[in-house]
RNA sequence: GGGUUUGUAGCUCAGCCGGUUAGAGCACCGUCUUGAUAAGGCGGGGGUCGUUGGUUCGAGUCCAACCAGACCCA
């Protein structure tokens, strides 16, 4: 009869399915880990430790989550276990962003129009919180850990309450002011509208070309280098808006263009070269001839004469102009325009707004005093033509903004708002400018570019209009003198008693609020100020109203992580009102990721139809995948995903599980209390493989996660699976984990350095894969109580440095002779001579470098080539010989060996398998 | 149009200070194994390094322009 060998051999079942079955047993486990209170088990074991703050960035409380968000939450939740895994007490408030436009927006969409605003405000609060529980259910979804019981909103009252203070302390600190800029103004509403509430929609307008006389002749001529003053110069502009005219302060030029000086019946003319030619033909003219040509910039300054007013005006250089019609010259009136208002700014021009709320010219405006703005269009070309000013008039189609409600056209005006000023000197005689910019020097980027963008924004930004007129926002809580439009001289104390109530009843305190309860008196002369924050001041201000007060985070943060739209957006304005209340940046480092795109690298849209949606991916593949997908992808630039992305992705998670499923499989029967042997104890190629192990866990949790490099450290994780232990370790420990004797020095020294590799390499997955290193924890621990969260990184055995690195060195000399014979090897196997490299023998002539290697590991090396016989002579060089083995194969360790059949009772197997199931079992030194 | 940024094999990524035939994993092909088997081993094919110019003895690597994307402005 013939014995099933097979039974003889340990062969275990893993306790790991190799099928991950994620979308199915993910949400599972999510809830025993709620149940479990994970997060908060954490908090006690991580108290004491030193801490490690990544303040989350609140996502705009509207709308189901996006692969976008699924993203930044992933790279936070990576961070959050890395840190944690590296020893630091590392908590995870996350928060969400609640006032503001689009919300109201939805809410007017959902309940209509003309709802009175303390209810609207009510209906918009309520909107918020459905919002935030979709979000926040499918963020949980994606293993995010974090205190979700307990999470941040900006409309907390406390939060509220913090944000108005915050607000108040940049006022005491000399940063806020009161002044003029353009917004978008319907008459019929008699209010500003916000970017959102205005439609595009084609206008007929007067579109007409207005001549500026230069003052300045000697500069003119000196310009385009002509000999002779030149006193009939005139700066030609086009505009289709005759009626901000009167508001006109310069002329714009830009400065990199070329313009022409040109002669003709009606004056020099002044006119970009590459229009020059049309505006001529506009203007009826034929013979004209240019005179000169100078490039915007030495325009700069000339001198000009307002076409109608006693006002004198200056060209001026702006990178807003643009040659694609008109005259390349841009009539610039800062009260009528943002970018007008821009360049105004640059240039210290006034803004002077000669338009009142009903759309008509204010009594001071001469000429055009009571008219509406529509009403000033023909009689400002009149004006014009009678002052032989007016060079072309004609109608144009073309796409103005219009209001949403009223579909009636709208104006730029210059209106009160609130500023935080740039550039104007706080009380302790710093602008927020320099601030910031410093600010900006001691701040650590990843990727390091990120330092040049914020840079250069925080280098243009204007001041910050921190003022809206909208309902649903944390009001801006100051009382205004009537007469005077002062604020009350003891605003910052009147501030901290709205913040007490608002504490208590949220922002409805401030707008319900009777001015007498705290002025006293001295309210009539006073009134509440109805502005509204913008809502980058609410997240601006969460540093304060968040790090500060919450016992277990700290200010500044460690990390703020968002994507690369936040360097204008959360980035900016916290760092503003950090500079503006507490002299630095809340942060010390900032962490930037880019977008989500799709295959071909073109952003998502619902038109495009390109959208690939994260709870989709969670419900098909799991979780899991998706995570693994943001850590294998470099974020510094844009993330690509698709379904073919997915696949290969998939694929890498597969030979990541495999590995584990059979480190789990060959770890079942073993018990590191009972069986696990000392270092010094293990074969030597079980050393190397531990100290491999080691190596990797240097590499990986020392640096590469350090730098936040996450796509470096699955690249490295994957090869390790692949080359060292697939292609290596582990296909050279099987021979010895399944047919040696179960409990031998021999197996249990593989087992003690399966033990060591799989503990580390599951920590070392786990912040990435989290829902797979814990399933596998469970099993190896063998407790559900157990998780990788309640560790750091695993403690290797100490060896000597050198000792290590003699070691690592040997073994990969001997891994590339290995690589190098395989070749061999394989001509055999392509010429039909052998199957398994089992079948092979050979004889190794090995130089002096090798041969010491080689010889030390004795009657071992061919466990570690996986042949059946290896011999080896000492030469001047390295060469081998494989040949098919003559003998006949052992049934049960399959080696082929010349004693198989020479056993009596054991006709079929080698007395090597004989020993390990009859008899003490052999012993193995090195491999 | 401006600021920042990306473009290396089918996919995801390496490639330091410019210096041999441009690497890895996955996918693909061939093959072995059937004791990781909806696995694993071994071997192999595959790239005008976005394009074009320039600097250099020599460029994926430096410079310029251009093309195609991304984010933010205008």
């Amino acid at each position: 009869m013939t014995i099933d060998y097979r039974k003889t051999v340990n062969l275990l079942d893993s306790p790991l399915p190799m099928r991950g079955d994620l979308a199915r047993r993910e949400p599972g486990w999510i809830k025993r880990w709620q149940d479990q209170k994970r997060y908060e088990k954490l908090r006690r074991l991580a108290a004491g430790r030193p801490k490690f703050i990544l303040h989350d960035g609140p996502p705009y409380a509207n709308g189901d989550i996006h692969a976008g968000h699924a993203v930044n939450k992933v790279l936070k939740d990576i961070i959050v276990r890395s840190k944690t895994l590296a020893g630091f007490d590392a908590p995870y408030v996350p928060g969400w962003d609640c006032h503001g436009l689009p919300i109201e927006l939805m809410v007017e969409k959902l309940h209509g129009k003309n709802i009175p605003a303390a209810k609207f405000r009510e209906l918009c609060r309520e909107y918020a919180h459905e919002q935030i529980a979709r979000q926040k259910k499918d963020f949980i979804r994606l293993g995010v850990l974090g205190d979700w019981d307990n999470p941040y909103l900006t409309m907390d009252f406390k939060t509220e309450a913090d944000i108005v203070r915050t607000l108040g302390k940049i006022y005491e600190n000399g940063y806020l002011f009161k002044g003029e800029k353009p917004v978008h103004w319907c008459i019929e509403c008699g209010s500003a509208l916000a970017e959102a509430e205005v439609e595009y929609e084609d206008k007929n307008s007067p579109a007409i070309d207005v001549a500026f006389r230069v003052l300045d002749g000697d500069r003119l001529a000196a310009a385009f280098g002509l000999p002779d003053s030149v006193d009939d110069g005139y700066a030609v502009i086009w505009t289709t808006t005759p009626w901000t005219l009167p508001a006109n302060q310069a002329v714009s030029v830009s400065p990199d263009h070329t313009y022409q000086l040109i002669d003709t019946p009606k004056g020099k003319l002044i006119l970009v070269k590459e229009l020059a030619e049309s505006a001529l033909a506009r203007y009826g003219v034929e013979n004209a001839h240019v005179l000169g040509e100078a490039s915007g910039e030495t325009l700069d300054l000339i001198r000009l004469q307002h076409p109608f007013y006693d006002r004198t005006v200056a060209i001026i250089c702006g990178r807003h102009v643009t040659t694609d019609a008109g005259t390349g010259l841009v009539h610039t009136a800062p009260a009528h325009g943002l970018e007008d208002f821009q360049i105004g700014q640059q240039y210290g021009l006034p803004v002077e707004n000669p338009v009142a709320d009903d759309g008509r010219y204010k009594s001071s405006t001469p000429l055009f005093a009571g008219l509406t703005v529509w009403e000033a269009n023909p009689k400002v070309i009149e004006v014009l033509e009678e002052r032989g000013a007016l060079l072309a008039n004609v109608r144009l189609k073309h796409s103005y903004p219009h209001c949403w409600r009223h579909k009636t056209p709208i104006i730029f005006r210059a209106t009160a708002q609130w500023f935080i000023g740039m550039d104007k000197a706080g009380n302790d005689g710093q602008t927020l400018r320099t601030k910031a910019n410093l600010a900006v020097e001691s701040t650590e980027f990843f990727p390091a570019w990120g330092r040049a963008r914020l840079e250069a924004m925080i280098g243009n930004r204007p001041d910050w209009c921190v003022s809206r007129q909208r309902n649903w926002g944390v009001p801006m809580t100051f009382f205004v003198h009537r007469e005077s439009g002062e604020l009350h001289p003891r605003s910052a104390q009147l501030l901290e008693e709205v913040a007490l109530r608002i504490e208590q009843q949220g922002i409805e305190a401030w707008f319900s609020l009777d001015p007498a309860e705290l002025l006293g008196e001295e309210a009539t002369e006073y009134r509440k100020l109805t502005d509204t924050l913008d809502v980058w001041f609410d997240s601006g201000s969460t540093h304060f109203a968040v790090l500060k007060q919450r016992p277990e985070l700290a200010w500044p943060a460690d990390l703020y992580l968002e994507g690369s739209d936040q360097h204008r957006g959360w980035f900016q304005s916290s760092m503003l009102t950090g500079c503006a209340t507490s002299g630095r940046a809340p942060y010390k480092q900032l962490l930037t990721h880019g977008f989500v795109v799709d295959g071909e690298g073109r952003k998502m849209s619902k038109s495009r139809g390109n959208v690939v949606a994260p709870q989709k991916v969670n419900d098909t593949l799991g979780a899991d995948i998706l995570r693994l997908w943001v850590a294998q992808t470099d974020y510094s630039g844009e993330l690509a995903f698709s379904d073919e992305i997915l696949k290969r992705v998939t694929e890498s998670y597969r030979r990541l599980r495999n590995t584990l499923c059979f480190l789990m499989a060959n770890l079942s029967d073993f018990d590191p209390l009972d069986d696990a042997l000392p270092f010094e104890a293990l074969l030597e190629v079980d050393r190397y493989a531990v100290l491999l192990a080691k190596s990797l866990q240097t590499r990986v949790a020392g640096e590469l996660y350090s730098r936040y490099a996450f796509h470096h450290v699955m690249q490295e994780l994957v090869n390790y699976c692949s080359e060292d232990l697939g292609a290596f370790y582990l296909d050279v420990l099987k021979d010895r984990l399944y047919t040696t004797k179960a409990n031998s020095a021999a197996r249990r020294s593989a087992q003690t350095a399966l033990y060591h590799i799989t503990r580390s390499l599951l920590l070392l997955v786990a912040p990435v894969l989290c829902f797979t290193a814990e399933e596998a924890w469970e099993v190896l621990t063998r407790s559900e109580e157990e998780s990788t969260l309640y560790h750091t990184w695993h403690e290797f055995p100490m060896v000597e440095a050198e000792a290590e690195s003699a070691l690592l060195e040997k073994w990969n000399t001997i891994r590339a002779f290995r690589a190098q014979l395989n070749k061999d090897i394989e001509t055999l196997r392509t010429d039909k001579k052998i199957g398994s490299s089992l079948q092979a023998e050979v004889d190794i002539t090995a130089d002096n470098t090798l041969y010491p290697l080689l010889a030390s590991l004795g009657d071992d090396l061919k466990y570690v080539l996986i042949v059946s016989r290896a011999t080896l002579a000492a030469g001047t060089e390295t060469s081998v010989t494989v040949t098919p083995s003559e003998h006949a194969k052992c049934d049960r360790c399959w080696h082929y060996t010349a004693d198989v059949g020479t056993h009596s009772g054991h006709g079929a197997i080698c007395g090597r398998c004989v020993d390990n199931i009859d008899g003490q079992g052999e012993v193995r030194t090195h491999a």
